[in-house]
DNA sequence: GTTAGCACTCAACTTACTAGAGTGCTAACA
DNA sequence: TGTTAGCACTCTAGTAAGTTGAGTGCTAAC
């Protein structure tokens, strides 16, 4: 009982099981793997193999008299140990990304089509986030009488206007002070580091104009908070109607609801952005993602990462009977691709 | 036969059939009717006249021992002249919207949602168009050696940055000729105002710097153009599912695409822009709106202005039998309440 | 340890039947 | 002439019963 183990003839048969699932998305049976693998075993061994596999909780009967499904115990058994990596198709995407837009959402919107397109499931890309990069450059300009424009430019030309509403008229000179203070205090410094004893000094030092420090002040950590609930773009909801599993009208309206909504998404980043494996890459199997609409889906994320400090996530939704080997594969391609792009530009 | 008359009975019998399947979603049958009405009469006549109504193309049958439901025709006519209009629950809606955001693309996506949650039914927003919007202030900075940055504020702050890489490093003294040279030359115009005589009168004046002023131009001629191709934010996409005759798999996923890829929206926007009748309200039954994927549909739109010249389109996509009176009512309380909103913010 | 064989299970499909809502038509009525 | 009662007919949706086939577990023999 308890001292089962998985040996080299389980893992064959329970690898034949996924591999024949992932393709057919149907129960498997004893009779096909038998036929299946090299392992030139009977059905009927199969069979008992495949209780002991059921036992030990890789596999699952959806009823009585059907084949095994994988469990998510066997999926993570599979993307864990058993899958075999292939680093080719690298070159099939490297051309369509290139010569992509400039603008950053833009690109994003593009990068989440192109793995949507490719891969046949649905995909999110999440801006990547600025709270560790460094201001460049500010600048206030007189718009109007009582507007002002803030320019913020962050390391990597990520840039955030504010208007402010200012109640003195100001002449050029002072503008012209305003800007020099304001940029040999706050430039180079990420927006973590700007503390209380600094502001208070930038606004000693403008005197009457104080208000106007503290406004841009706000002004950049308005623009933080704004990154910090971070842009989501996803791509090719509609894909999930190629998964009989998911196209269900209970389950399909859930998940495009949570496609459409993005803070369950977002939390899904925050974890995949935290955790730390080496590869970057991360599986989520079924409930392993909690988010409840979910529930039958696979979910694999990759970050990327465009010079210091700024980290995004690329993600895959799919089915849990996903091509784990073609999506990863996909993911590191253009995550590659990304940090390429941001070589070049820089 | 050719000689039929839509008297004062098919009117009120027509009515009560369109009413009656706006609520169930099912084929209504004589004997319906003939409770239904304060006409008084017997099922037997009511089917007379429904004869008569089914051979005038206002009304068809699902199969031949099914009631009857509304053809387009009969949608069409229900809309144009059969509706009550009323005006209530502006009310409702009214402080919900105010305290809005002041970024323009968190409003429009707020503004979606809203009209979405508020309907049941899927909506879209298109951002105004700027094209004849005027430009209010440029300004051009250094953000390093050799990259500026050029920002261009429009009427309505509408802001647009631009990076510019340059050859020569330029000192401040150029630079601040260069930034009034191109405000005195351009600021208060419309973008397509701007034309080649301009530009090459603004390139003599600068002398060695006269690419820089072509950058610039580059930079407004490529804002513009992105703006044309309008940016559109849809909600509620999941509402399909509340109505079966739009949830089977097939059609469900269509329309998820048409929603997800939006450029079909984006003709439908330019239609219902382009269309200029009094009160801005546009209804498109079924094939009118000629999407493919949205023949099952009505698109309900109504166009907003926010000061002069920015225009865009709000609408609702449900099922034809959708609450007409309602989604009307709610597209005219939230286009004023948009209007309201400009009108305080300037 | 492996396998052939057999009884058993269960979803999925087919078929037949029923109920009920609705129609069109005819004939009678005011 | 318009209205209505009545009736035969149609067609979907739902139910019940039977059939098929893939698959299992277990036993006994190799």
């Amino acid at each position: 009982m308890t001292d089962m183990q998985l040996d080299d003839r389980k893992i064959k048969i329970m690898q034949a099981i996924i591999r024949n699932y992932l393709e057919t998305g149907e129960p498997v049976g004893s009779r096909t793997i038998s036929k299946y693998t090299d392992l030139n075993l009977s059905s009927a061994t199969i069979r008992n193999e495949m209780a002991d596999l059921e036992e030990m909780g890789y596999i699952l009967q959806p009823h009585t008299s059907a084949g095994r499904i994988p469990s998510d115990k066997g999926y993570r058994l599979y993307v864990d140990t058993m899958m075999e990596k292939k680093d080719k198709e690298l070159e099939e995407l490297k051309e369509v990304i290139l010569e992509k837009e400039d603008k950053m959402d833009n690109l994003l919107k593009q990068v989440a089509k192109l793995l949507a397109v490719n891969t046949n499931y649905a995909s999110m890309i999440s801006a990547p986030a600025v709270h560790k990069n460094k201001i460049k450059f500010l600048q206030l300009s007189r718009v109007d009488k009582n507007q002002l424009l803030a320019v913020i430019v962050m390391e990597g030309n990520i840039i955030k206007n504010n208007i402010l509403p200012v109640a003195e008229e100001l002449d050029d000179e002072t503008l012209l002070k305003l800007n020099i203070l304001l940029n040999t205090h706050l430039s180079g410094l990420a927006p973590e580091e700007i503390n209380l004893p600094m502001i208070t000094r930038m606004k000693q030092q403008a005197g009457i104009h104080s208000t106007i420090v503290g406004d841009v002040v706000d002004a950049l950590a308005e623009g933080i908070k704004e990154e910090e609930d971070l842009e989501i773009y996803t791509s090719g909801a509609n894909n999930i109607f190629r998964y009989p599993e998911l196209a269900d009208q209970q389950k399909a309206s859930e998940l495009i609801n949570t496609f459409e909504e993005k803070d369950k998404l977002t939390e899904l980043v925050q974890d995949s952005l935290s955790d730390n494996n080496e590869t970057g890459i991360q599986v989520y199997i079924g409930n392993e993602t909690q988010i409840q609409s979910m529930q039958d889906c696979s979910v694999v994320t990759a970050t990327y990462e465009l010079g210091e400090g700024m980290r995004g996530t690329i993600g895959i939704i799919g089915p849990k009977r996903m091509d784990y080997d073609k999506v990863i594969g996909t993911l590191k391609t253009i995550t590659h691709q990304l940090d390429e792009l941001y070589n070049k530009k820089t």
